[in-house]
DNA sequence: CTCTTTTCAATGCACTCGCAATGTAAAGGC
DNA sequence: GCCTTTACATTGCGAGTGCATTGAAAAGAG
């Protein structure tokens, strides 16, 4: 049956190999022979893919970010038409922290790839606009759900920065098992505390009313 | 001359060698070969001083700590003595911000060594100590100098870790070349803001009141 | 049927890796 | 004087790497 195959179908059976590896051995554990091993086939065929390792490499950095946007985009979904702001927000934020397994694999692979193309400039330049997009994105969300931005006491656009800022170094230390996915959570809640302004007494979830230890 | 050397300059000296080459390369391209011939020596010299591999990168990271420590130490120093809580934590993560050439090529480092613990858990536990011990210092510090704290607003552990993501996501994004160091910088002043209010109109820094573009 | 294209598998090559083993030269200790 | 210890340098081995090459088998196309 060597005609008829979906050519997405493999290569996102081999990207999904090559993240079980990266996860588990870290990304320099990645070669074409662990890869095929990890995904049951030759190495051959790993090959016929991906011409190279680079652009194999290239491949599951976007398979990563696009699971972050699918995952965000259902945790939106979730939230019914026309959500508040901060509530929006939180959903989008959590949705992108490493507090299961799933995504705790996929930030390890993502992590990897930030030291990656640390030194490889040319393929962060991709990231950029993404991360352009969200921060926009973020500071449009606080200007028109935040009191504080009116009265004068909370620029957008820093804000912005700053939250998304938050969720990359909360996730950072949730990887590398510093805090626990609570405390994490607990954090992009006060953020949003001191962003959004104090809760409205609303009694949907716990929000940031009970205090927790927090090591 | 062989009996009579300094073990900890020449150990430093092969560190030195690994980092330039682990900021230039990343942290796969460290070899025994590759650091020895940064380092102008031999591969067996390098062999003499550390007998694994490993056991470099364990020194390499202790390094990278302890350059960390001392600049944050020179920074608190200059501040002179009884420093006021949030200029003390400014001065203190504006410090581990990789704002200048040489901070940004430990940060590769740093960055590249955090992806590498995430895989081996043993060498991370050294570091939550570190951190533990760091936000403890950053919410006594909040709750000594904020007003919102004792208004009930501001809760100090959470405060503290939400500060030190920031740091930690705003030195990725710089890193990662997103953010120019203006931007982090601001994006630091907002979050103290956040945290203890509006500044008090001094007449040092810009601080916060001038906005400029992000991006 | 033949011919071509696609899909995979296997092999080999040149290279790098960590590390052990070995050798050598210099500085004390005696 | 010798002898041990330290401080390197050199070499080599087994393993693993990316990648090119080769080949084979299957499915249309004509």
């Amino acid at each position: 049956m060597p005609k008829r195959v979906d050519h997405r179908e493999r290569r996102a059976l081999i990207a999904d190999a090559l993240m079980r590896v990266a996860a588990e051995q870290g990304l320099e554990a990645v070669s074409l022979r662990h890869v095929a091993a990890a995904a049951g086939v030759s190495a051959g065929m790993v090959q016929h893919y991906f011409r190279t390792r680079d652009e194999m490499m290239v491949f599951a950095l976007a398979v990563v970010s696009e699971r972050n946007e699918t995952r965000v985009r259902r945790a939106i979904e979730a939230l019914g038409a026309t959500p508040a702001p901060r509530a929006l927000l939180r959903a989008m934020l959590a949705a992108l922290l490493p507090l299961d397994e799933e995504r705790r694999a996929d930030g390890r692979v993502a992590l990897a790839f930030l030291a990656y193309t640390a030194v490889r400039p040319a393929v962060a330049a991709a990231l950029h606009d993404e991360t352009a997009a969200l921060r926009a994105f973020v500071a449009d969300r606080i200007a028109a759900g935040s009191p504080l931005v009116t009265e004068g006491r909370v620029d957008p656009e820093r804000a912005a920065v700053g939250l998304l800022a938050v969720m990359e170094g909360l996730g950072i230390y949730v990887l590398g098992g510093h805090y626990p996915p609570e405390t994490a959570l607990a954090a992009l809640d006060a953020q949003l505390d001191l962003i959004f302004g104090p809760e409205p007494p609303t009694r949907d979830r716990a929000g940031s009313a009970r205090r927790r230890r927090s090591a």
